[in-house]
DNA sequence: GGGGTTTGATAGGCGTGTCCTATCGAAAGC
DNA sequence: GCTTTCGATAGGACACGCCTATCAAACCCC
């Protein structure tokens, strides 16, 4: 039955059969007939039959709901099982949005001090990946923005408050005081694409500014930001905490941006589940000690 | 995968192997398998192991709260996908304190209006009972006293506050007005059994008053109290609620218990599991409905 | 519009898992 | 000390799950 509902969330993720089959390890006719039992012993049907997959019915979306509460839990309970066994170890998997990727050490840091045996594995995705992927139980926490956009049913623990400043190449006319989001008119800039949750943030408050600007170059990496700072005349606008680690030598300057102080709030966030898993507890421990808000 | 975790919990409440296979409809050596095999899988032993049943390990216990809820989540899923399929339907099995019994017809009636494929079971159980039954998933939910003892985590929909009558033959000289707990020390009572919440309310509302009393009879149903009244010289305390059914002839009479003006509220109490399955949720919507509190 | 491709369903065979009955060994009870 | 109770073990029947091979329908592209 829990694999059963495994291949089916597979499924519905994957939207195609042959590739939910292949992700599940088992082949199409398996997951054919898998799904086909499903609706069998539930007595409904639940994807749209037809040459292709044509999406799920309404009983199939709300079988999906609960389909990834019980795997969740079944999930947790062997990897709880293996805590007692063995301690505190394995895999946390995280997504993280680029703008946070230097936190992460930060996290790492304070959380390998005490539990030694457990592998961070990291990646780096947009927002609503992240919270996509949480409901797909790809990934066991992800670290994002808080309250901006909607986050559905998730155990938030906030961390920082981001704030932004313009990073230029050393000697740039613009790096001689705090700059306004209104003075960027006419400067030529890099930023995240715009799937990037950090790129709509930045992009409404220039247009808060009354500022109109097409940046000359577009990258889902703040690494390819900041190169192209480095090696053209383009400036970029980065939260502090992104943008200090290339501050390190002398080619590079970063001034505040003020008018309006933006600031918008990241935090971990990980999948609403009572109890919570060890692991996850003690992650969200760890991230509480290392909040700078209440 | 779900079928031994349903096992797992026959015999953890059975505590007992042949038991827990006659719960199951399997025999004992099948059940004896499906939980060494759940040991494999989860690499921990869950039982501890003798001649005869042991109880849980630690690593046990914890196991067993997954798997209720994992069970549970299954058990909704069926349930709602039926809903799904058929319309509300089914039987909604209660579990009720004897002295809220008379509320639940209110409860039925109302439901029934707007959902008349719905069956009820409805059986009487002292307020711990209820609680472990809704933990083994044996009732879907119960009527109990909400805010007295702890109820551990459910989903409470508070119905009325329970205010004390005595009751006592037609013509008993405390008949004639409001009567005062400290004012029981000699009257001769049948009350119901201590195991039962109301018991030890009442007990410990003579006991504040700074009257013991050792009742001439006990019992475990309120119907066997009205019986003494109405056929021997005892008197019985019993909320309102439970009291009104037995007062429509001239043979009884009731007068309320004052001094302090006791009140204890009753109410449903559900399991609580995100979302809400269909029943459910029309239960508890229909339960607010009804309400008397905020 | 016809050949090729993609996609999901179907058929048949094989290995594993699950459940049963029968029986055993150990501990508890009289 | 004998019987009863309880859970584990052994062996066999059956079902289930998964595989490979194949098919039918829809889509695509020239």
């Amino acid at each position: 039955m829990i694999d059963k509902l495994e291949m089916f969330i597979a499924l519905a993720r994957e939207e195609h059969f042959g590739r939910a089959a292949l992700a599940q390890g088992v082949t199409q006719p398996t997951l054919s007939a898998a799904i086909k039992q499903l609706e069998d012993q539930l007595g409904v049907m639940l994807v749209w039959r037809g040459s292709r997959y044509q999406g799920l019915t309404p009983e199939g979306q709300r079988a999906l709901v609960w389909a990834r509460q019980i795997v969740g839990d079944a999930r947790t309970l062997r990897q709880e099982m293996r805590v007692a066994r063995e301690g505190l170890s394995g895999d946390l998997r995280l997504a993280v949005i680029p703008t946070a990727l230097t936190v992460v050490s930060e996290i790492t840091a304070i959380f390998g001090e005490s539990h030694p045996n457990v592998r961070f594995s990291v990646q780096s995705k947009t927002s609503a990946e992240i919270l996509s992927m949480l409901d797909n139980l790809e990934i066991d926490a992800g670290l994002t923005y808080l309250n901006n956009e909607p986050l559905g049913r998730v155990t938030t623990v906030p961390l920082y408050a981001e704030r932004y400043v313009l990073v230029a190449k050393a000697g740039h006319p613009l790096l001689s005081g705090p700059v306004k989001w209104g003075d960027l008119g006419d400067v030529p800039l890099c930023l995240l694409t715009p799937d990037m949750q950090n790129r709509r943030i930045i992009t409404q408050h220039l247009v808060e500014a009354g500022v109109e600007t097409t940046p000359q170059v577009e990258a889902s990496s703040i690494v390819v930001l900041v190169s192209h700072v480095v090696r053209s005349n383009l400036a970029t606008i980065l939260p502090v905490r992104a943008a200090e680690i290339f501050l390190k030598g002398d080619d590079l300057g970063a001034v505040p941006l003020i008018k309006p102080d933006a600031s918008h709030v990241v935090g971990l966030v990980a999948p609403h589940r009572e109890p919570f898993t060890p692991v996850l507890a003690a992650l969200l421990d760890r991230a509480r000690a290392l909040s700078e808000l209440a």
